[in-house]
DNA sequence: ATTATTCATAGTAAATTAGTGGGAATTGAC
DNA sequence: GTCAATTCCCACTAATTTACTATGAATAAT
């Protein structure tokens, strides 16, 4: 039960969006890439599901970029990991596999750790994780 | 973030184990290949984790088997997780390429967030599983 | 027009997961 | 003491997922 790599990437520039906010600039994916270590390629691709989630906004052409629809203080961790990291997901059972050959013991348990982990992980703000204050 | 098939066949045999604990008498993977429709062999390979945990204990030859080494009331389901999912690690940021090119902004949230499931998980015993009590 | 950027989509290589297979070691039953 | 039933050990393979690369169209500012 691993975090990927676009788990960590997701939060690497959401931290550096959030950092940039009050400016109210457009950050493009050039700087991000050099800020974080990661290609722009792949940070495109990341970047295009936390746009998906609403959770940023670009702009195209010449001084375009990227930059928070919202306050860090008013995003969670939990909203940026859930937009990239295909909703966080635990565990497929509802699928025909699982659902038809038994009744599955463990149900129930997936679904509330599924609630445990995303509740704790929805306290945490973009703002409080920038400043390391867990 | 998924939970491996290892950790579902591993509870399912934890439950199966756990059904049959007044008995005290040691069930063999045939039995369980057939409860819980996983292959012989994976499930050899799930149980010999969850034996090295000290969850399961096991003796060779005609009428041997598998048996839990304590009540399903003091087991958790966190134990046998840990077991079978490489210690449920979420994360390897100790490793060199992490440590090394950043100071990691998300190091102290994984560490959080494996102590939340952790706890969450140590808090449910197989009995309570068993019987969906959670 | 030109240039700098995002956006969309397809492809590939590496790593991980899931599962198979063969056979040695051990134990109980007869 | 032999036989059959079982766990145990280790190597291998197939399938899936992850991580990343590549190409080029759409868009916006100058």
């Amino acid at each position: 039960m691993k975090m990927s790599s676009k788990a960590r990437y997701g939060l690497y520039v959401a931290v550096e969006l959030a950092k940039n906010y009050k400016n109210n600039d457009y950050i493009n994916v050039s700087t991000l890439s050099q800020a974080t270590g990661v290609t722009e390629k792949y940070l495109e691709q990341i970047i295009a599901l936390m746009k998906k989630a609403d959770i940023v906004s670009a702009t195209r052409g010449a001084t375009g970029g990227y930059k928070l629809t919202a306050d860090p203080n008013d995003i969670t961790v939990g909203q940026v990991l859930r937009a990239v990291e295909d909703n966080l997901e635990i565990v497929d059972c509802l699928h025909a596999e699982c659902a038809q050959r038994r009744k599955c013991v463990a149900r129930n348990l997936w679904g509330k750790l599924y609630d445990n982990i995303n509740s704790y992980l929805d306290t945490i703000s973009l703002t409080q994780l920038a400043e390391d204050d867990l």
